[in-house]
DNA sequence: GCGATCAGAT
DNA sequence: CACATCTGATCGC
């Protein structure tokens, strides 16, 4: 739960996801996403009377936030006052003291949060610097090196501060299964159950929250077969969550709530009430989804476990895992990292020892030489090899944006969605709030920890490097060779595979296999294979052993046939477009990243930021004049559909911004090269009819 | 009667 | 197995 007081050190005037207290006095509020714990005093009288004696304070947000809080009447004062900025479009806010006048100029980007429905991130630029405030999010390892308004001139922003949702900033939660895995195991699980007649039916014990839309969406999707929810007008004008669910109860996937659910669901009864269908009694299962976690050293086990005769609770996570968090710190590389959340049975002290070895001021300290003669188990690797430092899931800390060209700085993930990829339409994205990175092949990912150095206090001790040093060093000597023979062995041997071929499989597949929680069957003859009564699917499902959460290690799941759909519906998403990559022609790579003058530029980006002007936002970091000719190319490019040229990132138009004539160009131009600031026009009239 | 806070439960 | 939320008790305004 988030501890965030709801200001952040560089822009006190704004207020994030609190509204009370301090938050009171605000001059602009934003929300990341509609869960309760990020609301607290969005609908207290205090704030509500402050509202009715301002005339200029609003809540900004993403329009599926906008949606969702509108759609419970007890928010309903904020309508005229909500103003919805559509995702990865810089926006230009001013933000005035009404008593004073006085006013600063700040400019607003939502960032994809995946955490659930409209969840979003927001990255501020303005006078004291950029700062990320990232929500709640679930964010697979190298997404934000996917992001390009991330970005600029081919590096990833300067970035002062993160305030970092760090739900799971535990090595305790090292590694959660992938949305892709997860999804996969319910899919087979209910299958298993539905196909058996159209009395079998399946209930989500889903916590009433937004966020396991995703899971319905699918669901629905791969079965033909709307989700009953008690509930789904908040959807009414989101027809992709919409189409797949229904207030009908007569369907074989439930979700639907109700206070005495699960006494209910022993008596084999719905919480809608069902019982039975044309007077033939219903037989259920229950699903509940829940994190499961894996401590580094854990070798693998499952994402459904059954914890009952007809239960069953599935692994499902709204938050990054431990490496996803450090991987995302890692790459944005920022002076400052504020937690946002002190994850239970720990302490700030200990979070902010994990981070901050990820952030710059810490690694400014570190050696910028090492000395030769090391040997292959030292523990410290950071500049052993820039490759290593993205090749591999956590990236020891190094201050990459000065010193790596740019195709290094590029996740792995980027050359592997080249190849595969699959995605859901842009639309479908957006309005889900998800950016999907549908990593087909999540093992990749993962180090081998079986040799790694014990968790827990060890850990905390050398917080920057330990465990993974060695998986890391024995994992890139071997990449080269194993990479395309992993990608045949997955995507044509798939329906012969065998666990045994599984387990063989050199480097990164071992590497990731042990981390990675096994949805194969596996021959080491400690899954438990259902055969009761009434449940004797396919499936093999782990039963929650008498030792509790953690000693399911070395339990195996679903079936390698199983695995194969899983994979078909990976394949099946449509196509990711890598565009941070294939759009760069060569030279202009070669000369974003390593001109001197946008290394300074970079540096100096801090003050820089200040004077973006809202629908040309990278405009300012580039500001020597040899880079004209880009800007004029970024600039075409962001407000002008006939552009012919490509450019390396895509910015969005702001809606309702103006497109730059001619002289104004010029205007631009010479200001830029001259560094002075540049004055643009307010978009008040643009914000009021959002 | 409402809200804030805490404990407890799912 | 740890998210997000609801319920109920208690206290204060």
């Amino acid at each position: 739960m988030s501890c965030f007081q709801g200001q952040m050190a560089e822009y006190p005037t704004i207020s994030i996801d609190r509204f009370d207290r301090e938050n009171l006095k605000a001059r602009a509020y934003f929300l990341s996403h509609c869960h309760k714990d990020h609301m607290k005093g969005l609908r207290a009288p205090t704030l509500k009377r402050r509202l009715e004696c301002s005339l200029k304070v609003c809540l900004y947000c993403s329009p599926v936030t906008k949606e969702l809080l509108l759609t419970n009447p007890r928010y309903r004062f904020w309508e005229k006052r909500i103003i919805s900025i559509e995702i990865e479009t810089p926006t230009q806010i001013s933000l005035v003291d009404e008593a004073s006048g006085e006013k600063e100029e700040i400019v607003v980007t939502l960032l994809p949060a995946g955490h659930c429905p409209g969840s979003v991130m927001f990255l501020f630029q303005g006078n004291n610097g950029t700062v990320l405030y990232t929500g709640d999010f679930r964010l697979a390892q190298g997404e934000a090196a996917r992001m390009e308004l991330l970005h600029s001139g081919g590096r990833v922003k300067d970035i002062q501060s993160v305030y970092l949702d760090t739900t799971f900033c535990d090595p305790k939660f090292y590694q959660i299964p992938s949305r892709e895995e997860c999804l996969s195991g319910i899919l087979e699980l209910v299958r298993s159950w539905i196909t058996r007649s159209p009395y079998h039916v399946v209930w989500l014990n889903c916590k009433a929250a937004y966020g396991y839309e995703y899971l319905f969406t699918h669901l629905s999707e791969e079965f033909g077969i709307q989700v009953h929810v008690d509930k789904l007008d908040m959807f009414r004008n989101m027809p992709d969550i919409l189409h797949h669910l229904t207030t009908d109860r007569n369907t074989q996937i439930h979700a639907c709530r109700h206070p005495k659910a699960e006494e209910y669901f022993h008596w084999n009864k719905l919480p809608c009430g069902n019982i039975s269908k044309n007077t033939i009694p219903l037989h259920t299962i229950s699903i509940k989804p829940s994190t499961m976690w894996f401590g580094e050293r854990t070798r693998k086990t499952n994402v459904i476990v059954r914890t009952g005769e007809s239960s069953y609770r599935a692994c499902f996570s709204f938050h990054s895992s431990y490496s996803e968090v450090k991987d995302f710190l890692s790459y944005i590389c920022p002076v400052n990292v504020y937690p946002n959340v002190i994850p239970i049975g720990t302490t700030m002290d200990k979070v902010v020892e994990i981070l901050k070895p990820l952030c710059r001021s810490s690694q400014s300290t570190e050696p910028k030489y090492k000395p030769l003669g090391k040997l292959k188990r030292a523990r410290k690797t950071h500049l052993d090899s820039e490759e290593e430092d993205d090749l591999f899931d956590d990236p020891v800390p190094l201050p990459l944006r000065h010193k790596v060209p740019y195709q290094l700085t590029l996740h792995p993930d980027v050359y592997l969605m080249t190849a595969a990829s699959p995605s859901k339409p842009e639309q479908e994205r957006q309005s889900t709030g998800y950016k999907e990175s549908m990593h087909p092949f999540p093992l990749a990912n993962f180090i081998e920890c079986e040799e790694s150095n014990s968790e827990g206090e060890e850990e905390l001790q050398t917080p920057a490097s330990s465990q993974e040093d060695l998986g890391a060093l024995t994992h890139h000597q071997q990449k080269a060779d194993v990479e395309v023979p992993q990608w045949e062995v997955f995507f044509k041997r798939n329906d012969e595979i065998t666990d045994d071929s599984l387990e063989n499989l050199p480097s990164s597949t071992e590497a990731g296999g042990s981390q990675s929680p096994k949805i194969f069957s596996d021959s080491d003859g400690e899954s438990t294979h259902i055969s009761s009564q009434n449940s004797s699917q396919s499936t093999h499902i782990s039963e929650q052993g008498s030792q509790g959460w953690d000693s399911q290690s070395d339990t195996v799941l679903l079936s390698s046939q199983e695995r194969n759909s899983g994979d078909i519906t990976f394949l099946n998403k449509g196509s990711y477009r890598p565009r941070i990559k294939e759009n760069i022609p060569a030279s202009q790579m070669e000369q974003n990243v390593l001109c001197p003058k946008d290394t300074y530029s970079d540096l100096k980006s801090r003050n820089q930021d200040a004077n973006m002007a809202p629908s040309v936002g990278e405009i300012t970091t580039l500001s020597s004049g040899k880079h004209i000719p880009q800007e004029k190319r970024l600039l075409n490019f962001s407000t002008n559909a006939d552009s012919q040229s490509s450019s390396d990132f895509e910015i969005p138009s702001t809606p309702e911004a103006e497109l730059p004539k001619g002289e104004h160009l010029q205007y631009l131009y010479e200001k830029l090269a001259t560094g002075e600031n540049i004055v643009t026009e307010k978009r008040k009239s643009s914000f009021s009819d959002t």
